[in-house]
DNA sequence: GTGGGGATTTACT
DNA sequence: GTAAATCCCCACA
């Protein structure tokens, strides 16, 4: 009804909407919620548009990075490795394929449920680093494009942030595109990508 | 149709 | 520290 608050959806929308680099660190302290697991998001990467060579849509649109295309909001996973999925924030307006991939967070809700689902070791690793943080909240192939407005709570307030390069990537690492809360024992470490075998 | 590579995690030496 | 697990995607022919 007209006199009511705004409904939050429509201002997660909005927040998502603006500059991935903006919006980033703002998803820092972020509660995402799904398969009654709730995270408290404590690092994050941007991928920064067509023009970043680290991101899935530097070659431009395919299959695989649609979502990375369309509306704010909506979660954009991905297989790698053959085993692990991972979870990015579709960022931006509606055509530039922006993105915030979710590197690691805290459990605050359904502990049990997010150890269920993990193998064995400390409550600090269940969503330490991206495939473990998708595992606890049971994000898959399914998850592809599910819109978040409902799920992801905005507003915590982060704490003193850090940035530093991003992980795992061979194009664009010196880019500091990676986003985390300073002293967070649920961030994963820094590790570089693995060269290539040279043939020399 | 083929082949190289990957925004990782885990277990083992 | 290093290596294995394991499959999908994409570029190219």
């Amino acid at each position: 009804m007209p006199w009511r608050r705004q409904p939050s959806r429509d201002v997660v929308r909005a927040a998502l909407a603006g500059p991935v680099l903006d919006v980033a660190p703002r998803l820092l302290g972020a509660r995402l919620t799904h398969a009654g697991v709730t995270v408290r998001l404590t690092e994050v990467e941007a991928y920064a548009g067509p023009d970043d060579p680290g991101s899935h849509a530097y070659r431009g649109r395919t299959p695989r990075n649609e979502v990375m295309f369309g509306p704010a909001g909506r979660l954009y996973v991905y297989f790698t490795y053959g085993m692990h999925f991972c979870a990015n924030v579709v960022t931006g307006s509606d055509g530039d394929p922006s993105a915030v991939l979710l590197r690691a967070g805290e459990i605050v809700d359904g502990l049990d449920l997010a150890r269920s689902r993990r193998t064995r070791g400390p409550d600090r690793d269940l969503a330490r680093g991206p495939a473990r943080l998708c595992q606890a909240l049971a994000i898959g192939r399914e998850q592809n494009g599910l819109d978040l407005a409902e799920l992801l709570v905005l507003g915590e307030p982060a704490g003193e942030v850090d940035t530093g390069p991003r992980v795992g990537l061979r194009h664009a690492a010196d880019r500091p595109w990676r986003f985390w809360i300073t002293g967070e024992p649920t961030v994963s470490r820094y590790v570089a990508a693995k060269p290539r075998p040279s043939s020399t």
